[in-house]
DNA sequence: CACACGATGCGCT
DNA sequence: GCGCATCGTGTGG
């Protein structure tokens, strides 16, 4: 069982800096259908990369996992780390721009909170790395908007040891699907 | 080819 | 708060 998207972000909407797509994909909704099932929630916590230090595309480095990175954005970036975890991407900047918006945490689907345990619940993999959100009939994100009680707070990464100054995560306040991790607010 | 380590999460202290 | 699981990736020899 599948659906379609009554309506899906563009190429457009994924064709920013990264950091600003980071704080407009809060209050929309990820779609992966697999295995006959819908599994959705939506993005509480988000992290941009560019070119910093932090990023797998550090100072325009270009290896054969970042690729996807300097590709055209709206592409899914889903890479394999610490052995056993999954984090998931989502391309931003005009193509040859390193650029994506890691998404840490969803509401409205249980247990989705960390990127790690996002990927587990939405069972996302190496396998749909390079997914085009666009298009994919499988991978989606719905347009949405934080509702008016929801502030939207920015801060510090979490989890990185490199570039810690950047103001590059933003998350809704008080959403149950958001890092208890403490970051430097900004 | 060898090796150090990571955009994490979990369980124990 | 801390150690550790567990392996792909990048770097250097």
């Amino acid at each position: 069982m599948s659906r379609s998207p009554h309506i899906r972000l563009t190429r457009k909407d994924y064709q920013q800096a990264a950091p600003s797509l980071a704080q407009k994909l809060l209050g929309c909704r990820l779609v992966h259908c697999v295995d006959g099932e819908v599994l959705s929630g939506r993005i509480v916590e988000a992290e941009a990369y560019t070119d910093d230090l932090a990023s797998h595309a550090a100072a325009g480095k270009r290896t054969p996992r970042n690729r996807i990175m300097y590709g055209p954005p709206g592409v899914a970036y889903v890479y394999f780390t610490y052995g056993m975890h999954h984090c998931f991407n989502v391309v931003s900047e005009d193509e040859g721009t390193p650029g994506a918006v890691l998404v840490r945490g969803l509401d409205g689907i249980d247990h989705a909170n960390g990127p790690a345990r996002l990927c587990r619940v939405l069972r996302l993999s190496l396998a749909d790395n390079g997914r085009d959100l666009c298009r994919d009939a499988n991978l989606w994100i719905e347009p949405g908007r934080p509702r008016p009680e929801e502030r939207i707070m920015q801060t510090t990464r979490i989890g990185i040891s490199r570039a810690t100054d950047l103001p590059y995560r933003f998350y809704l306040h008080g959403s149950s699907g958001v890092s208890k991790t403490q970051a430097r607010k900004v």
